[in-house]
DNA sequence: CGCCCTATGTTCGGTGACGAACAGACCCTC
DNA sequence: GAGGGTCTGTTCGTCACCGAACATAGGGCG
């Protein structure tokens, strides 16, 4: 308790984790590893094996999909709401997809090892992921329809919202060249897009920033994708058994 | 055995019900109740509660997703490799898409709560589902870039191939307007593609029927998605603990 | 302070899909 | 075997996005 400045971690950042009961928490808390997540840095690659779960807490994670003609896109996002790494306890241990941090900030990590004893205990560690997983599923197919049928600005606005959701300040650091790469789309669609967006005053940005202005008017010319998702998003995860108060950890976790 | 005709029907018929073990497959089968499926029904709409769980043998479900402005696109296609009904186990019980009978034929289902409890045994029944919902996750994401970045004569023909792994007949019942909405693009857009296609000798048909009549110029028009698909499914599904020899069960099912 | 890399702004032609509209053809039903 | 609803064929203009190319500007780094 002795410094009080910004770069406190705890688990409890992390959503799932502070959802779990206190016996499961515990178990896994020596167990959790607290991480720097890079910009850019990528956690797997199309079926490459992944040997940590991660939580993260201040970092944004992006799953991509990247197809035969390097074309590719984001098909879900990972904040402080989720966990990367479902191949892990689904089977199967490789996706054809890749995830790569796209906000920098800090994870915990949970060796794979650990993690299967933990869902193979067939307890609140299995139902909570499984719950999460399912939430990630709609993510992802609300992605898969949005491609089809918005357009790219709908789509910048849903995006901006999400990543919103994930980062308070509203202050972003992010290019448009990257933007457009999550989206599956050409950089000059995003600067048009932006343009426009800018134009009516709702962000403001400049080399390498985004800073949402407004967040109403954002949610205005956003596509209905971002709602839905968060809707279902919510049902799902509220009626888990959670708990009240959350855990109390050390300092930082060992 | 007194009717060799061809409508003998089996649960060995759908992959997973004959991959389970021999002592799960006995718990469940008294349970499973052979059902007509008819073309266009409706298993469940949008937040609609499923009562049971699907295991198609001969008919084509498609999980359909249907946004604001009425337009809609099919996420997934499940046959005699799959289960309707992911959400039964993963949690929540509904989800924000639907599922279609797409083409008529046979399915076992199997009441939600017998389900639940055996997935609730923690053993084989729920890491062969696990496994699965890993396979239809691969399944939407490759649809959701597929619907970004190929064109609707790929889709079309990458629609066509899946659909004849389990019409191994080749001839589909099925309308352009059908097709239309299953990849949710125009039923112009099929038109054009499938009579570029029928120009070519690849396919023939008339009014509600298609029939391929070249597979091999149809893989070469697809795009990739179709392989990538048909791949990682085989690995997740092949390395299962799976039974060399066929349940033996009654003439059919209690 | 100035260089240079990289991000952003803007333009152009091309194209694939859309939306609407209508003609013809199939086939089921009465 | 006549009728009518549905499925298929075709056309037109429009538009969003693409791909390429190039101009401009920010700002980190020597």
């Amino acid at each position: 308790m002795r410094s009080a400045a910004p770069p406190v971690h705890s688990p409890n950042q992390n959503h799932l984790l502070a959802a779990l009961p206190k016996a499961e928490f515990d178990r896994l808390a020596p167990h959790l590893e607290l991480v720097p997540m890079r910009l850019g840095e990528i956690l797997y690659e199309p079926g490459g094996q992944l040997q940590h779960a991660y939580f993260p807490t201040t970092s944004i994670v992006s799953l991509h999909y990247v197809i035969e003609s390097g074309a590719s896109a984001e098909i879900a996002g990972v904040g402080n709401e989720g966990v990367v790494g479902i191949s892990l306890f689904m089977g199967g241990n490789t996706t054809p997809s890749a995830a790569v941090v796209q906000t920098a900030g800090h994870a915990y990590r949970l060796e794979r090892r650990r993690l299967k004893e933990e869902f193979d205990r067939a307890g609140a560690v299995l139902r909570l992921l499984l719950r999460y997983t399912q939430a990630l599923i709609t993510q992802m197919t609300q992605t898969a329809v949005c491609n089809r049928h918005h357009s790219v600005e709908q789509q910048l606005c849903r995006w901006l919202l999400v990543t919103l959701d994930r980062v308070p300040s509203g202050e972003l650091t992010m290019t448009q060249e990257l933007v457009a790469s999550m989206l599956g789309v050409r950089r000059e669609g995003i600067t048009e897009a932006a343009g426009r967006l800018r134009d009516d005053g709702l962000i403001g940005y400049r080399r390498g920033h985004i800073s949402v202005l407004e967040r109403e008017g954002i949610e205005t010319r956003s596509c209905e994708c971002y709602g839905v998702v968060k809707v279902e998003f919510d049902r799902l995860m509220s009626d888990l058994p959670r708990v009240e108060t959350l855990h109390v950890v050390g300092t930082s976790a060992a």
